[in-house]
DNA sequence: GAGCACTGC
């Protein structure tokens, strides 16, 4: 621990060292700001007279411009720090916790803007364990003050929980380097504060709207934002583009531990850094590395749009073409060259690479980034970096960059790798809880936005739902509320957004709020990590999401509505702080929060079928899975059920060893089950309409577009598509009815407008192509001959060896009729049902056995995606599989009325 | 007569 600036009790007292500490980090920065101003104050006043009447080129004109830029961000920040230490000392609430947006960090280049502010950038350490932190003095004012809005739900404010306005330390780290960050970050050199700036500001005119990014003002940020604000605006004109890049790459919050950072790295084989959005991690630390000497720096992300819009930022930041030093690389466009040194990718793009270059040779830095959003593909490649990171010795650097909530975890993971900590910048976010349990959340939701929309201040709402039925509810219900509102409370414009609406009806909720009207945005939790939507200032949160479970005993995955975790609620509420301070309505009470809601959510790794994941280790070498050293290990019971059903397909030997069959089928971005139907599609001369249909399957459920008021006409249209096939007996179904739409879509030349004629998304067909191209250039890596049904001597009337092939990868997903007329799984006997979207549900005469695709329960056990198949088909593909006993049960079932089952 | 939270290869 340093001891320098806290005194001995002050250390006794975890939370006044933190109160201190944030204090003293704050006092030192301002001080740093205004002794880097002091001296570009003089630079600039030399270099003023210097040039005092003489002609300039445009070059020198530039420069000086640039320098002024400089220097008004940096008064108007020091000012607002200035401004909001006095409020600090003198006791009241602390106004300064402004910081801007991101200065094109986590969310994309659109979040440019970011000259902060920055109030309180603080970093401190906290009581292990304890997220609470409210950021320098802000929330500690909030004693519990009842918030009742007029007309229903009740709440009660208090910070604690929440977003303070700038994130410090949730963990004590191994002390030596985050303490290091906090106390010895720049020389802070120079003397004498500047006069304060104010008539500098002065010049600028607000001028909300552009690069600023704050909108329609900034209250929160005082006189302070507003001008940095406005100074950023009129930008562009003075000022070159790279000379203003540069100049906010210096302003991000990581720019004072660059020197820190590489040092770090220089040190220590891994290296954890806990950053918040904003902190400039993403962005900033791959350049630095490159500074640093590094050859070749790797940098994961979660999502395909965050890898591309953040390697287009660093490209424009270092003024180099996207693709050529500065690239990304995600599924189905590699945009990097021979000279790419600076490399995002999506975690998932990595794993494919571990494939062909199992040890990352390319690489000397990999940074895995948004590590705490703990997704399938981030763990495994975590477990495979914790792998490599022995054997290539001091040849390869790791840096595993998280939010501050859960980088702990990730420090004991890594045998003790020390933690990194670079404060953020954010607004501070009020958060509020009911005093009492809502009986009905939606209701409450509804009550909450009209009362928000009825008491507070401008500024749009964002409410966070389940998921697409709740959201429909939602809007149906305020629409009916406030119908017969008439103008005096202002427009309520009500924008719903979930990832399955239509791209042009998601766009609706980009479009900026009318004076007067108030937006409010009802999402699912797309808006919690993938979409950000700007100009929201109150978040409600019923405290519920939809989460996929997998039970490995029935293979079933599940869609449940349960309650979110502590972290998730802590997002959720900073999404309302993103331009403005703002306001988080809990609905559920601040015990519940603290009791009853879990800390983190489950990784996905413990609740998913693990199969793809286990064909993937394999293939890479690692054969004893169940001594894997994961971050949480998986259920045995998954890895055994994934070991077992690739055996069944001939991934793996007796011995338990990858087969060569596997080792192909690894190569295939599908699941095992589809990628040994593709395999096998070879056998059955079928295999540009095998992958035609994995492609399809592969976006299935968005591919149909049903709007309620035309769900009659989409249903008809989809039909048709099965009627089609329906006459062929076995093979009618889903599979030939995906198949035939794909075709029919191909026939006409791709049209969008077709696509809007049958009541198919647009969007899932275009990425249903892009997979289908994908899987036809692997085609040949697999060895899998391209036939086509369509050269068959019947000119592809008959597409049964389709389905054939199908069964080949999906035998164990086959059902038999019951004499009650309900299916069971051939295998194991479970009861399942058709799924209602289903072509063949109630149809005139039931299939005796199907095929499905999927498995979900909901209401029931419902499959998805059913084809009829003949039962001989089975023996015939998977003998090892079905037996003779499994053959007399096919026997008694031929009981049944032939009618009613038995093709042609 | 039910439903597709969100990613990713």
């Amino acid at each position: 621990m340093d001891k320098k600036d806290v005194s001995a009790e002050e250390l006794s007292d975890a939370t006044s060292l933190a109160d201190a500490r944030t204090r003293s980090r704050q006092a030192y920065l301002r001080k740093r700001e205004e002794a880097k101003l002091a001296d570009l104050k003089a630079e600039l006043d030399d270099e003023r007279a210097l040039f005092a009447g003489a002609r300039l080129t445009a070059r020198e004109r530039e420069a000086i411009a640039l320098k002024e830029q400089t220097y008004a961000l940096a008064a108007a920040r020091v000012a607002a720090e200035a401004g909001a230490a006095a409020a600090a000392a003198a006791g009241g609430r602390d106004p300064a916790e402004p910081g801007a947006d991101d200065g094109g960090g986590e969310d994309g280049p659109a979040a440019a803007g970011g000259m902060a502010a920055g109030g309180g950038d603080a970093v401190g350490l906290r009581p292990f364990g304890e997220g609470l932190a409210s950021g320098g003095g802000a929330g500690a004012a909030a004693a519990p003050v009842p918030l009742v809005l007029p007309g229903g739900v009740s709440f009660v404010a208090d910070a604690v929980g929440g977003l303070p306005g700038v994130e410090v330390l949730g963990a004590a780290p191994p002390p030596s380097l985050a303490v290091a960050a906090a106390s010895t970050a720049g020389p802070g050199r120079g003397a004498g504060a500047p006069a304060t700036p104010r008539r500098r500001r002065s010049r600028f005119a607000p001028d909300p709207g552009r690069e600023g990014g704050t909108g329609g003002g900034d209250p929160a940020a005082g006189g302070g934002g507003a001008a940095t604000a406005a100074a950023v605006a009129t930008t562009p004109a003075a000022l070159s583009p790279a000379a203003a890049l540069q100049a906010e790459r210096d302003s991000l919050p990581i720019a004072a531990y660059k020197a820190e950072l590489l040092a770090a790295v220089a040190t220590y084989p891994v290296l954890i850094v806990e950053g918040e959005t904003g902190s400039g991690k993403t962005t900033q630390l791959p350049q630095y590395l490159l500074d640093g000497g590094y050859r070749c720096v790797a940098c994961t992300q979660p999502r395909r749009v965050a890898a591309m819009s953040v390697a287009a930022r660093v490209a424009t930041e270092r003024g180099v073409r996207l693709g050529s030093t500065v690239g990304y690389s995600i599924r189905f466009e590699d945009c990097t060259s021979e000279e790419t040194v600076i490399k995002y990718l999506t975690d998932g793009m990595l794993l494919r690479e571990f494939l062909s270059v199992p040890d990352l040779a390319a690489y000397d830095v990999l940074m895995v980034d948004e590590a705490h959003e703990r997704s399938l593909s981030t763990d495994v490649v975590m477990g495979l970096v914790k792998d490599i990171v022995r054997f290539r010795g001091d040849s390869l650097r790791v840096i595993i960059a998280s939010a501050t909530l859960n980088a702990a975890a990730f420090c004991d993971y890594f045998d003790g790798a020390p933690l990194f900590s670079i404060p953020g910048r954010r607004f501070p976010v009020d958060i509020l809880y009911t005093r009492a349990p809502e009986a009905n959340y939606l209701d409450a939701a509804a009550v909450t936005v009209l009362q928000v929309h009825a008491s507070q201040p401008a500024g749009d709402i964002l409410v966070f739902l389940a998921g697409q039925d709740e959201i429909e509810d939602l809007e149906a219900a305020l629409r009916e509320r406030t119908a017969g509102v008439g103008g005096a409370l202002g427009e309520l414009i009500i924008a719903p957004i979930y990832a399955s609406l239509p791209s042009e009806q998601q766009a609706a909720i980009f479009t900026p709020t009318p004076p007067g009207a108030r937006k409010v945005v009802l999402a699912t939790n797309i808006a919690e990590t993938s979409v950000t939507i700007p100009g929201v200032v109150y978040v409600i949160d019923p405290g519920f999401a939809k989460q996929k479970a997998y039970n490995p005993a029935t293979g079933m995955e599940s869609l449940l509505v349960v309650p979110i975790s502590r972290a998730a609620a802590v997002q959720r509420a900073g999404r309302a702080g993103r331009t403005a301070a703002g306001k988080c309505f809990r609905l559920y009470t601040k015990w519940s929060f603290t009791h009853e809601m879990e800390a983190q959510p489950v990784p996905e790794l413990l609740r998913s079928n693990l199969a793809q994941v286990v064909l993937l280790l394999l293939s890479l070498g690692i054969d004893n899975l169940l001594a894997f050293d994961f971050l949480d290990a998986p259920p045995p019971a998954t890895l055994l059920r994934s070991l077992e059903l690739l055996y069944a397909l001939g991934a793996l030997s007796p011995a338990g060893k990858l087969t060569k069959r596997g080792r192909l089928m690894a190569e295939l971005p599908l699941e095992p089950l589809m990628a040994a139907a593709v395999v096998a599609s070879e056998a059955y001369g079928c295999s540009e309409e095998v992958i035609t249909v994995c492609a399809m399957l592969s976006v299935s459920g968005a591919v149909w577009y049903r709007p309620k008021a035309k769900a009659l006409a989409a249903d008809a249209a989809r039909a048709a598509f099965s009627r089609a096939t329906a006459a062929a007996g076995a093979g009618r179904g889903d599979h030939l009815a995906l198949l035939a739409c794909y075709n029919s879509w191909r026939d006409s030349g791709f049209a969008t407008q077709w696509c809007y004629e049958h009541f198919v998304q647009v969007r899932s067909m275009r990425r249903a192509r892009d997979v289908r191209e994908q899987l036809d250039a692997l085609l040949d890596r697999v060895g899998v001959a391209r036939a086509t049904l369509a050269d068959a001597p019947d000119g592809g009337a008959d597409q049964a060896p389709v389905l054939k092939a199908l069964t080949a990868g999906y035998f164990s997903h086959a059902c038999q009729l019951t004499k009650a007329g309900l299916y069971r799984t051939v295998k194991g006997g479970t009861s399942v049902h058709i799924h209602p979207s289903s072509a063949l549900y109630r149809t005139e005469r039931l299939p005796r056995y199907v095929l499905y695709h999927e498995l979900v329960l909901t209401s029931k056990e419902y499959m998805r995606s059913v084809s009829e198949i003949d039962p001989a088909w089975l023996r015939e593909v998977a003998p090892h599989y079905y037996t003779e006993v499994d053959v007399d049960v096919v026997g008694a079932s031929a009981k049944m009325p032939r009618a009613l089952g038995r093709r042609a």
